[in-house]
DNA sequence: CTCGTTGTATACCGGTAGGTACAATTTAAG
DNA sequence: CTTAAATTGTACCTACCGGTATACAACGAG
């Protein structure tokens, strides 16, 4: 009995707003002054709903996750698109974001890359950032061994280590981007990548 | 009259430690705690010797360029070596430095470049970040309109742009190894690179 | 030795971090 | 309207931040 008083604010819409904050600030830059301004709510409200900075910095990552690295991912698996311009595609739209004036910058990964190897970051959002961190270098590889386009370019041998070579420049220009470098010159770097790689391969 | 006590801990020494700490953990992440630790002394000590925490953080940075970014520059004028040996030389040198055990690991610069965006960076170090930042740009497009190989190769028209990608690249790197991809990897992308531009310019 | 000078050690300053106690307010069930 | 459950805002907790005042220890000149 008695269902207590309604949420004025959308958890939603915040966790969009804390997702942001920690991707420009980092786990640990970001404080609760900032996340809750940003989000809209105060601190007990933010306790509340996501359980303390941890939780909420968890639950932002598996947003990140969803809402922003999903999409780049999907359009590898583009249908009716060759092998070597989905994996262009694939670069090319995640320079794109990196660039973007809208938002914030930089791969969330990265990011938070120096305070995972100082042990700033606590136990569970470590390990949700390490198996974040794994996706694209396994569909990566499994993309090079199981394309049909790929299997036909006599690729499959060196799949898994093209599929690295690849992983690495893209997580690269993650870091490029952040450095001020502009769209043109990311592009161009993903042009000369890919087409180091079709050269040791014919 | 009177000179008065000597000091117990040698300058160069301790502000290698804090180019250290620094290096691992940024300006705003290294604590005065972490720095006067690991460089052997307390506060007061740390205070009358560096100035405040900003100017430790630029003197520390200044041996950064010195004794760490110096060598691998210094190997792109290396005499009697072709040009894309030279680059391939100085890229690998910092994939090798990037990937070894001891000593902290990724790009001071890179590290530091999210606490800049924020606005985190006090302005005399910030400055000094950002002219050390242009540096390996202004030399490797200075390296190729200059070189006379690269001028007999037919480089010298599209010289800042390859300039610029390879710059991009070998920053790239530098987030690669933070983000645990190892040596060999580093390395294959470095060819991949190389061939590529290559390809581009016969 | 005395004395001024310099470095060291401890304890402390105001400010802010993450986190919480508590009282006031809103809600819906009875 | 009463009442219990849930959210809200304010004020506060301890811990640590960068930075410093102060007392003490080590030195060299005279």
């Amino acid at each position: 009995m008695a269902s207590g008083r309604k949420k004025a604010f959308d958890e939603n819409t915040a966790l969009n707003a804390a997702m942001d904050v920690f991707w420009q600030k980092g786990y640990v830059g970001a404080s609760l002054t900032d996340l809750t301004q940003r989000m809209g709510i105060n601190k007990p409200s933010m306790y509340s709903s996501f359980g303390n900075k941890e939780a909420l910095f968890v639950k932002a990552t598996q947003c990140y996750l969803d809402t922003k690295m999903k999409p780049h991912l999907d359009l590898l698996f583009a249908e009716g698109v060759g092998l070597k311009q989905r994996l262009k595609n694939h670069m090319m739209s995640v320079v794109s974001m990196q660039c973007s004036d809208d938002g914030a910058k930089g791969c969330y990964l990265v990011l938070c890359q120096s305070e995972l190897e100082s042990g700033e970051i606590p136990a569970e959002a470590e390990t949700l950032l390490k198996q974040a961190d794994a996706i694209p270098k396994q569909i990566f590889t499994e993309l090079f061994k199981t394309d049909p386009e790929s299997i036909e370019l006599g690729l499959n041998t060196k799949a898994a280590e093209n599929a690295l070579c690849l992983y690495t420049t893209l997580k690269g220009t993650a870091a490029m981007a952040r450095s001020g470098v502009d769209k043109a010159q990311l592009e161009y770097s993903v042009d000369a990548v890919l087409a180091g790689i079709s050269t040791q391969l014919h």
